[in-house]
DNA sequence: GTATAAAAGACAAAAAGGGTCTTTTAAGAA
DNA sequence: TTCTTAAAAGACCCTTTTTGTCTTTTATAC
């Protein structure tokens, strides 16, 4: 429980490294599959993911690859870690009032809540760029 | 990713209704397990781990049950929910120095542990008697 | 001894995690 | 236009974890 899966990780290693190559330069999959020891077909699936909501640029055939989407300073740790693996939420009952059915009674709830905020925001407050050693 | 489980929630449930209990007096897992709407046989589970490690006394035969293995202000939400998951550890590379391989490339390591503590210092400072709202 | 209730542990269904593979599409170069 | 390159898309599979159930055994009180 309450770890951050290798899917994540993965994501994270393949972002820094993509902060730390030259701007506005595609990196092919497999150069950044090598680099960050991660297998490429599952950095591939990541990385789509990301392209779709913006977080990277991709370009396909020769030449192509994969460059940031934004600057590094505008990418933070956690947009990346909720990309890949969805909303951070502690417990069922953060998702919606309600919905655990034990609001009222659940004196733990504001508890999850406020560890799961301070969670997002040490994340949030980290950026790409500081990660690949520039920030 | 990066939840409690069901089993800790259960767990935690569970304590917070024994805290909710006159000290001193068994409760039968039947009791509880309907009034925190937790399947028996599973809560079962939970605590016979729980009174392994003295998180709760049990008495087996007539008369027999749970109780609190001390008092609801000495037992904190990070015991109970590292009593059933384990340890909290956000990433495997804050198992041990060297584990991942890339400890010297890094630099996402110093996040996940600050992050780590943060949560464990919340969770630590919150206790069974403050859940239970006694506190 | 008998009823009661926890202890122990085997068993299993379902979901999540982690990963491979093939086919298709788009971009550039010949 | 055709060929090569590299990402996009998605089918597929294996393993582990989660979430339970069930039966048998042991300890306690009466």
């Amino acid at each position: 429980m309450l770890h951050v899966t290798r899917k994540g990780d993965y994501a994270i290693r393949g972002m820094v490294y993509l902060a730390g190559r030259p701007e506005a330069e595609f990196a092919m999959l497999s150069e950044i599959a090598v680099a960050v020891d991660v297998p490429k077909a599952l950095l591939a699936k990541i990385f789509q993911q990301f392209a779709k909501v913006g977080l990277v640029n991709s370009c396909r055939g020769a030449g192509g690859g994969f460059m940031l989407g934004r600057p590094a300073e505008k990418i933070s740790l956690l947009e990346i870690i909720e990309a890949v693996e969805g909303p951070i939420c502690l417990n069922r009952c953060l998702l919606a009032e309600g919905s655990c059915g034990r609001d009222s009674v659940c004196t733990v709830h504001p508890v999850w809540r406020e560890v799961q905020e301070s969670m997002r925001s040490v994340l949030g407050g980290v950026s790409l760029k500081h990660l690949a050693g520039k920030g």
